[in-house]
DNA sequence: CTTGCTCTGTACCAATCGTTCAAGTATATT
DNA sequence: AATATACTTGAACGATTGGTACAGAGCAAG
């Protein structure tokens, strides 16, 4: 039978939500409690590290989710083309048209990169590196498929802080569609 | 003769630099005094109204001097692509290679967007604008116009976020590179 | 020197920060 | 049922937060 009680798990997708929205720095105990429902005891008894491993744990399945839906796909489905359709339609449902702000491209404006650099760099790592991937087998060659990777990874999180920044969901929509232009053959 | 003492208009650059280093929460007043060399009271007699109007302050500061240096010449200048190649040169010397946050735009992924949210909306909307006025005379189409405007905007702010990510200034030389060539006639 | 004003450092405030912990309740094992 | 382990609670800790109060330093004008 289903445990009744919270697990880990459960609690890293209301951390990461919490994190989002105000922030490492902004997301103190209070508002984490607030968000999560659980007391600062339980908190602890998950994550004795504290805030940090809260975060660290939150980035790591990030990260995990990405590198199953996104990244593996990009690297080894067969049909390039389908897996980078797959991307955008994944791209899109996540960050919510702009409305959901990537953790990790908020962490890397803060001075929170510093905390979790290695997390920090290596998502974008390998999203760059799957998708020039995806790109090569596609038909690019090697030099264009890098660039054109570093470009649009690039113009999804410039997309996100301006589709915030506005609050224009449409402008999100607009730059993703002509990024998507550059990911086909 | 010169004033030996501090202006208010002196303090603006090195408080912007504290909130670029650390956000708008990160940056206590202890982190202020010790990067303005300034006391808490000479901080509150030229800020009465506390963070908040630094911030502000900092914030109209900044939208004065993308204003005058960049999105007037785009807007007035009569050799649109001269103004566009001043934009590309003022944006690499500004965000030094992406070593430097847009503080802007790091507010915008954050909750500090909330309380300053016109000054965060109106800078964009301007930047925009005004580039989409310029590739408009350079002859570009007003709808391709806008939407190349678009493009360029978020990927400058994608360019910073990746190279911050991933330490790499390089990257943000070659993505400007990239976006450059989308603003060439 | 006196007066008046701008500027500055110190001490202090209540509130909140992240963290700890002893005591408690629930669940699992025997 | 008895015991052990997993989880939860909420109060309390010292440190730090943003903000205030205020006396004095520095300087200019009279």
């Amino acid at each position: 039978m289903a445990r009744l009680v919270m697990e880990r798990s459960d609690v890293l997708p209301l951390l990461g939500e919490a994190f989002r929205e105000h922030g490492y720095e902004g997301a103190s105990l209070s508002v984490i409690t607030k968000q999560t429902g659980l007391g600062r005891g339980s908190l602890y008894h998950f994550f004795p590290g504290g805030k940090a491993e809260m975060a660290a744990a939150v980035l790591e399945n990030i990260e995990a989710w990405f590198e199953r839906e996104i990244f593996a796909p990009l690297r080894s489905e067969t049909d390039a083309q389908a897996a980078i359709d797959a991307m955008w339609e994944a791209v899109s449902a996540y960050f919510q048209s702009g409305q959901r702000v990537c953790l990790v491209g908020a962490f890397a404006l803060s001075d929170t990169r510093d905390r979790f650099a290695s997390a920090v760099n290596a998502y974008f790592e390998r999203w760059i590196e799957a998708l020039a991937d995806a790109l090569g087998r596609q038909g690019h060659d090697g030099e264009r498929a890098d660039a054109i990777a570093e470009q649009v990874v690039a113009g999804i999180q410039g997309a996100i802080t301006l589709a915030r920044a506005r609050r224009d969901a449409g402008l999100f929509e607009r730059v993703i569609s002509g990024l998507r232009a550059m990911t086909e053959k």
